[in-house]
DNA sequence: GATGAATGAGCGTTCATTCAT
DNA sequence: AATGAATGAACGCTCATTCAT
């Protein structure tokens, strides 16, 4: 069985990267038959690995945040700074952002590894709120509403500008931009 | 011809019209039958005026775009102090945006606004850069990158939270993330 | 509306006689795409015409069976005597069946005209058993089961052979071999 | 080779009374999927004893029709008076076709059996015509012709209204339909 | 030899777009 | 200018048949 499952998933994976070059070359996103035929595979042998063009769309981004989910759980967030934290979330998400970013906005939020994302960067964000990295009056809700859309720039900025510009740009930015300061506030 | 072109306007502007209410619905993007039904008129009428799904969706977009052009032309960018001139933006972009919050996403940056409102932004945020506002070493580019991000946070945050508080954060975080200090940079 | 109506079964009439010509062309039944390319549409009409391949097939046996009842109401079928009425009988079906003949066994007798076929038949024959032409001990279910084989072998028959001879060698077998006699049963 | 013959055939068999009862439920000619899945052996499996469609189909038609060979060639036709002939030969299909009713009708006469059976019948007719049991103007082929579609009656008579029955009737009509007499013609 | 997976063809459907009236 | 009908492309699905293991 293990053998079986084994080449379910190389095809599977195969399936998902021609997906994504096709999706990457930009202009509407592919038919099931431009899949097919990038894949290698007869149509109806698509449908046996994924039974809905939006399956397909799902389980790329899926991937993404798959992939995302994973590295942040390696960048030990918990194990350092606040801003260095934010830091480290934003060069993830731009690095692999980069190679997903026409993916993103076809993934509807439902899948597990968006929940882990979330509950991992609210963890950072309340830290930062009660260590008094960010100012006083910013609740995690707003804080991370900021920080998905800036990680979003991100992650299409580093496409052409590079994943360290980016991810510094947009850290920066963030942090200076909820810092806790003592100066009167701009608005 | 006035007379016939007035209703002509008006019938564009009601297919416009039901056309956003069936976006506001959410769910997927209403195909031209529904827009059609929902405008009272024939699938092939709604193609003698918009002949195009994809005429249809930008120029609804543009209405967006054009208003948020016209209110930002009468606010004197130019003749006020540029964090006060981000200020003006983000109520503007948040005001509308709440209200077309459904249609942003579905427009392709190609009309004559777009144009229009990027060259007001750059004007602005040039200023910035030259008067010492953003610190050294940011180009207009990705100030212009940057609070593009952040106005369609807040004008997807102004529709739950009420439009003053989404420009108010959003120009605050924006100001102060990007302002020049003699602090040494967070990253 | 009737010009409407003129056009639509105008259209519908023109599938059907390319339909029967492909059937004709004997061989595997055509598919829906052979239809429409010999009628001349597209595939989207045509399911527009007829919404299954079943209804296709059903109503181009219904039009022979349509054709069939209106001859054989036309043939004055209880004005005449029974072996005469028989004749016509075979006569009608030899001629309709040697056009219809490969759509026959394509039809499922569900639909009105054959009721009322079989209401013609039942008639005549009752009224043969009635006044002797066909010999006692005759049941109007089996006399009508046996007619109806033979007059599918007339059709058939008649393909090649000819109408006339068909029929007239289908109607001597059947009188013949159900009528009246004092000779001892073969049996 | 005798084991491994017994064992196939045994399968073979197996699948074929399969599909015969899936037959004989009615409706719809049952899939591969069906046969295999009724059969207990996968699709692929299946297609190794019958390698098409219409193989398995014509193979168990050509059972019914080797059975009714068999029968037929034990009934000594050249032995008995025609009309004797005509009656054996109706009640072996009467019999043969009440069990196999569903079968008839998907086979192509392309067999052995086939040719086997129609030079019996052939003969028994020419025999026929010869002695005059038959009128003149009868070719073998008509006869033949009529015969057949009056057998097919009698094999589907007999599901329902016994055998004997049925074969009594069809033989009746057969005879006295054609036979050779000093009568005006009817027609 | 038996099996699961792959294939190609066709079915029935939706929808954006075009055409004839 | 407005409409119903036509079109072509794609979707999701079934099934007979073939292939690799």
């Amino acid at each position: 069985m293990t053998r079986k499952t084994a080449i379910h998933d190389r095809v599977a994976e195969a399936i998902l990267d021609a997906t994504a070059d096709l999706l990457a070359e930009g202009g509407e996103p592919p038919s099931m038959s431009d899949v097919a035929g990038a894949a290698g595979i007869s149509r109806a042998t698509l449908y046996r690995y994924f039974p809905t063009r939006e399956q397909l769309f799902q389980d790329l981004g899926a991937i993404a945040l798959d992939m995302t989910a994973t590295r942040l759980a390696q960048a030990d967030l918990d194990a350092v700074p606040v801003p260095e934290g934010i830091a480290r979330i934003a060069r993830v998400c731009a690095a692999v952002g980069s190679k997903y970013a026409a993916v993103i906005g076809h993934v509807e939020p439902t899948g597990a590894a968006e929940q882990q994302i979330g509950t991992l960067f609210k963890a950072l964000l309340r830290r930062g709120i009660d260590d008094g990295t960010f100012r006083a009056g910013l609740s995690v809700e707003e804080l991370l509403f900021l920080l998905g859309y800036l990680l979003q720039a991100a992650a299409r900025m580093a496409v052409e500008g590079g994943v360290e510009k980016a991810a510094a740009l947009v850290t920066s930015v963030f942090l200076h931009g909820t810092e806790n300061r003592k100066d009167a506030p701009v608005t």
